[in-house]
DNA sequence: AGATATAATTGGAACGTTCCAAATATGTCA
DNA sequence: TGACATATTTGGAACGTTCCAATTATATCT
C-alpha cells in the first residue's frame, strides 16, 4: 500500500546534498555545516524518515540491541529485575529482546540462538534451572559479552552479579534467634539451585553459631512460589515438634507461608515468625508487612545492565564478578518490635 | 579478537557450491538436491555458522521481530499477559522486543520509535495512561500492524483485544447482591482509564438492576495496585455507613483491600466481601482464595499474539476487534458458599 | 595573488543476505 | 541420438546504511 520506505538517498536528493552528508547528520557528526544540518533535519522531519538501524548494523557489525532472558517473568522479583534493566538499557539508547524461559533449558537455548541470529550486542541471563556453563560456551567464544545474574553458573567465563545470599540468610536467622526462637525452619526452594544452597548455608551457619542443633525436618522443600509456600506450611503442620519461625527462600514463598498459616488459624507475625528474601514491592504494603532480606531487585537489574553495557563498550572480555550486599528489613511478619538501627526509611 | 564472522560465502566455498545454493538450503527450499543439502548442512555445523537475520531483513524488507510494549510489567496481570505473548511469538519463530512504559507516554513514544527503527514487523501495545489514538497514527500509516490490548483506544485504526469488563463487573456485583449485600463499594483505579469506566458501568448497572440506589461515596479511587487497595480501605473506614462488600478494579487492589481489612481487624471473606478482577495466578492460592472475574491473562496474551501474527501474515490492514469473555470464579474472599455452577475446575 | 591550512562535502565500496534470470545437468521420449 | 522437459545450480544486483579516501569550498597568512 504505502510506497517504498524513504531512505537516506531520498533525503539527500530532497535536501540537495549527498547521502554521505545525510549520514553524517544522522550521526551527529561535528564535521557538517550548521546550515546544511538544519536543512537536512527539516527534510528528515518533512518526509517522515525512519532510520534503518538494521542496515547500519550490517555495515558496522555491531548493534544497539541487548538480549535479556529471565527464568520466570511471572515472579515479581524477576519482573522487577527486568524493569530495572529496561530502564538503563533504554536510556542508553538500546532496545532489548526480553524473553521468558519458564525454567526450560531448551526454550532458553532456542531463544538465545534466535537472539544471536538477530545480532545482539550482549546478553543478560538469569539462567533456567539446570543450565550448565557449557551451554554458554559458543556464545562467549564468539566474543559477545554475557552477564549472568541471580543464579551462579560455576565454571562459565562470564561476568556475574549475585546477591549476598549467605550473609543475608545468616542475618535473618540471627534476628530470629535474637527474638528467642529456637526451632527455626527453612521453607521453599529446590535443592538444585545455587541460590537455595547459599541461603541454606547461611541459615545453617547462623544456627550453629547460636548453638542450636540442626534438624533437617525443619527444612521443607517446595516450589519457590506462593503456592509452594502454602504447601510447605501444610507439610510443616504434620510435624509434631514444628518450627516457631522460618526463613523462606524468597518473598513469594513467604507470602504463601503467611497464607498457609492463616488458613490453619495461625496469625503470621504473632504466632509464627516469617522472614522472606528479596524485598519485592508488595513486601512493604502487605499485612503483616513482610520482614525480609532486601535485595533491591530493580537496583540489581540496573547494575546488571550497567555492567553489560560497560562490557560492550570496553570490547575486551575480562569478566567481573560482583556480589551486591543485602540488608535485613525488619517489618511486622517476624513479630519483632522494630528496632532503630533497622528502621526503614519512608518511601 | 575472533576473526570475522563466517558467512554464506565461507560456507559456499567450503562446501564447493555457490552462495545462492547455500541460501536455498538455509531457506529449506525444495529445489536443492538432497545430497548437496546434506553437504551444506554439515559444513554449516562444522564452521559454527550463525545466520545473520539482519542482513536477510534488509534484503527482504520484512523481519521476524515483533514489539511488545506493556504499561506495567511489575503488575502480575501484565507479566502473565507478556508471558502468554512470549509463548506464541517464540514458537512462531519470532523474537520480541519487550519493553515497559511505566505508564509514561513519553517513554512509550521513545520505545516505539526505537522499535520501529529496529524494524519490527508488528506491535502489541498495552497503552500507558493518557495514550491517544493520534500517537499511533504514523506507525499505523506506515503499514505496520498494531494490536492494542487490555485498554481501549477509541478512534485508533487498530485491532483490539479487550476483556468483557462490563459483563464481568456486572456478574460480580450481581453475585454480591445475591449474597444479600446492599452496600457494595467499588474500589481502586483512576477515572481516566477505559478499563475503569467499563467496570464501573457494569457495577452501576448491576446495582440499578437490583434496585439499589447508587452512592458515590462508595466509589473509592486509588492507584490500581496492592498499595492502592490498602489506602482505599483506610479511606473507606472513615465513612460512617461503610460498604459491606466491594468489587475491586483488579486483583492487585483486591489483595491490598484484604490486607487493609486485616489491619483494621476485619476478616476478609467473613466480615467483608471482596471480589477482584483478572484472576492472576496468586488468586487461587491466596488465603482467603480470591473470588474474582477471570480474564485469563496468559490466554489473552496468546490470543493477542496470534491476532498480530495473523495480521502480519495477511499483509492487509483490516482491523479486527475482539472482546474475550470472562467468568466469575467464586472462591472464599466474598464469603459465598461455593455454588456448583461456578465450581472451579482443578488445575 | 598565491600558497597553505582548514572546513565541508562526496562518490563508491562494503556489510551478508535474497532474488532474479539465466545457465547447466539430468532424464525421457520417439 | 537429438529434442525436449525437468531438476539443480549459479552469478550478479539489490536492500540502506557507514566508512574511506579523495575532492571541493572557504578561510588565513605572507
Amino acid at each position: 500500500m504505502s510506497r517504498s520506505r524513504t531512505t537516506v538517498v531520498d533525503i539527500a536528493h530532497a535536501a540537495g546534498v549527498s547521502k554521505s552528508t545525510v549520514s553524517l547528520v544522522l550521526q551527529g557528526s561535528p564535521l557538517v555545516n550548521e546550515k546544511t544540518r538544519e536543512k537536512v533535519n527539516s527534510v528528515i522531519a518533512d518526509l517522515g524518515y525512519i532510520y534503518n538501524r538494521g542496515a547500519a548494523n550490517l555495515r558496522q557489525a555491531r548493534s544497539k540491541i541487548v538480549g535479556i532472558v529471565v527464568n520466570d517473568l511471572t515472579n515479581s522479583f524477576f519482573a522487577e529485575l527486568a524493569v530495572g534493566m529496561d530502564m538503563v538499557v533504554q536510556s542508553a539508547g538500546y532496545v532489548q529482546f526480553l524473553a521468558h524461559s519458564g525454567e526450560s533449558v531448551d526454550r532458553q537455548r532456542e531463544v538465545i540462538a534466535s537472539m544471536r541470529e538477530n545480532g545482539i550486542a550482549g546478553l543478560i541471563l538469569s539462567p533456567a534451572r539446570g543450565t550448565e556453563a557449557a551451554d554458554l560456551k559458543p556464545l562467549i567464544d564468539s566474543g559477545i559479552p554475557v552477564v549472568v545474574v541471580v543464579r551462579n553458573l560455576p565454571g562459565a567465563k562470564v561476568s556475574t552479579l549475585l546477591s549476598d545470599n549467605y550473609t543475608g540468610a545468616k542475618a535473618a536467622v540471627r534476628h530470629l534467634v535474637s527474638l528467642g526462637h529456637r526451632r527455626i525452619g527453612f521453607m521453599g526452594g529446590f535443592i538444585d539451585t545455587a541460590v537455595f544452597a547459599e541461603r541454606l548455608r547461611g541459615y545453617r551457619d547462623a544456627l550453629q553459631e547460636a548453638g542450636i542443633a540442626a534438624d533437617d525436618a525443619l527444612i521443607i522443600h517446595s516450589a519457590p512460589s506462593r503456592a509452594g509456600g502454602v504447601a510447605a506450611v501444610e507439610r510443616m503442620m504434620l510435624h509434631p515438634d514444628r518450627a516457631t519461625a522460618a526463613l523462606c527462600l524468597n518473598d513469594a514463598v513467604a507470602f504463601g507461608v503467611c497464607d498457609g498459616l492463616r488458613s490453619v488459624g495461625i496469625d503470621p507475625g504473632k504466632g509464627f515468625g516469617v522472614i522472606g528474601f528479596d524485598d519485592v514491592i508488595e513486601a512493604k504494603t502487605a499485612v503483616p508487612a513482610l520482614t525480609t532480606v532486601s535485595v533491591d531487585p530493580q537496583g540489581m537489574g540496573q547494575r546488571a545492565a550497567q555492567l553489560l553495557l560497560k562490557q560492550i563498550n570496553a570490547g575486551g572480555n575480562e569478566q567481573e564478578s560482583l556480589v551486591t550486599s543485602v540488608r535485613l528489613v525488619v517489618r511486622q511478619s517476624c513479630g519483632a518490635p522494630v528496632r532503630n538501627n533497622y528502621l526503614e526509611e519512608m518511601a
